[in-house]
DNA sequence: GCAAAAGTGTTCTAGGTACACCCATGT
DNA sequence: ACATGGGTGTACCTAGAACACTTTTGC
């Protein structure tokens, strides 16, 4: 089978980044490429769109068949499209990125991903094509979306406390927040509540258990 | 000529949202096409990308081939896929939006652009496609971008004075904004100098000039 | 002298930052 | 009793918002 233009058309693909937090740290999700280019070499998950499917719906797909992660929170980033950013063909990627909470996921590898895995984001291996400057771009646009948005709360799971939250802010942004100040803000934000639950954790006081209000929603503030 | 695949490719456009401020009100370049679909449409100025070319240098060539205007600020906007939102095949859009100030534009209709003009963004006609969803969403990003960046400063012409750049501000956001406190802030962010000349502009007492210090980039600013 | 836009400071308010101690639990 | 993280309130500071009069010019 073969598909015939008048003019010469790029390939498109989408790649995404998924981030997740364990162990409080900001993590992505790679897969191992099976085949060339950059076999064997780590890359984002992604891949060619299908000629009647949505950019997003490609993402999820492509994210779904190499990785089995299904549910996430989706959001375009960006458009690379330098030519020679693939070396078999022109290549436009439009770019995604995804945040999941860690108890939400099992990976496996699939499709023609031979290995998948979580790499903390300060320890990734070399990556195939631009995607360096992909994940770089999107860790910059996650940051930014925490100071405007209520982003952050993708990475929870249903029941998490308030040190559990402000664990998630401290690992995108790298710094250290001060407890009440945090507390203090995003209680006023009120977009999560109180589930009257309690957990514990350790040879220590249980923390309360709070829940999104409106999960899969993302709302603008200030 | 004919170019062939073993998948279908999707063709790949950019198109322009180009802004400039007339008389205090944004303005938005537009194009009538010349051929279908859409002929005779109002459109935004844009078109196929070459095979070897980057997707920025493709929104500067077609925005100069089809209305004659060059050295604009240009950032890219958003990428539009949805299947269908072209009846020809399936084109994926990368959209940029870019600035100029209103001197610094000669236009002119051509390649298979019949006709260019401006248009007051609040009097748009029919658009062809779905250029209406992507001129809102330049706006929109415009428009949030005024509070965190200098990008205002790219509808100036070398010499203004503070009143003008305050009409800028208010043309994009709609709104009226205090004197004082605009120019409190304008002066504080230390982007543009006084230029020691001052211009008159009817019965009333001259204003002073300033000049941007760094043409040509935008800043961060809070 | 009158009309018209240019230019200029102070007060108030709200949101952000800095900061330290008691509480509930397990061992 | 002690170690560990959970939970709480106040004072300060700074940036943004509200607000009115004098200046310089042309006619």
């Amino acid at each position: 089978m073969s598909y015939s233009y008048t003019h010469p058309h790029p390939a498109v693909t989408t790649d995404i980044v998924l981030f997740t937090i364990r162990d409080h740290r900001l993590e992505v999700l790679l897969i191992r490429r099976g085949s060339d280019p950059f076999k064997d070499s780590w890359a984002l998950p992604g891949g060619f769109i299908n000629i009647d499917e949505d950019l997003a719906a490609c993402a999820l797909r492509e994210l779904e068949e190499e990785t089995g992660v299904a549910g996430v929170y989706l959001e375009q980033l960006y458009t690379f499209g330098t030519p020679g950013r693939d070396p078999r063909e022109r290549v436009i990627s439009v770019a995604y990125y995804a945040l999941v909470p860690p108890d939400r996921i099992s990976i496996r590898a699939a499709s023609d991903a031979k290995e998948v895995a979580w790499f903390k984001l300060d320890k990734l291996p070399p990556l195939a094509f631009d995607h360096e400057s992909i994940v770089a771009m999107a860790h910059k646009r996650l940051s930014a979306k925490l100071n405007y948005s209520t982003i952050a709360l993708q990475f929870m799971p249903e029941k998490f406390t308030l040190s559990e939250l402000q664990q998630v802010y401290e690992s995108i942004l790298g710094e250290k927040l001060d407890k009440r100040n945090f507390r203090k803000r995003v209680l006023t934000l009120d977009c999560i509540r109180d589930i009257g639950e309690s957990r514990r954790n350790g040879n220590h006081r249980p923390a309360r258990l709070y829940a999104v209000k409106s999960p899969g929603t993302v709302e603008f503030i200030r």
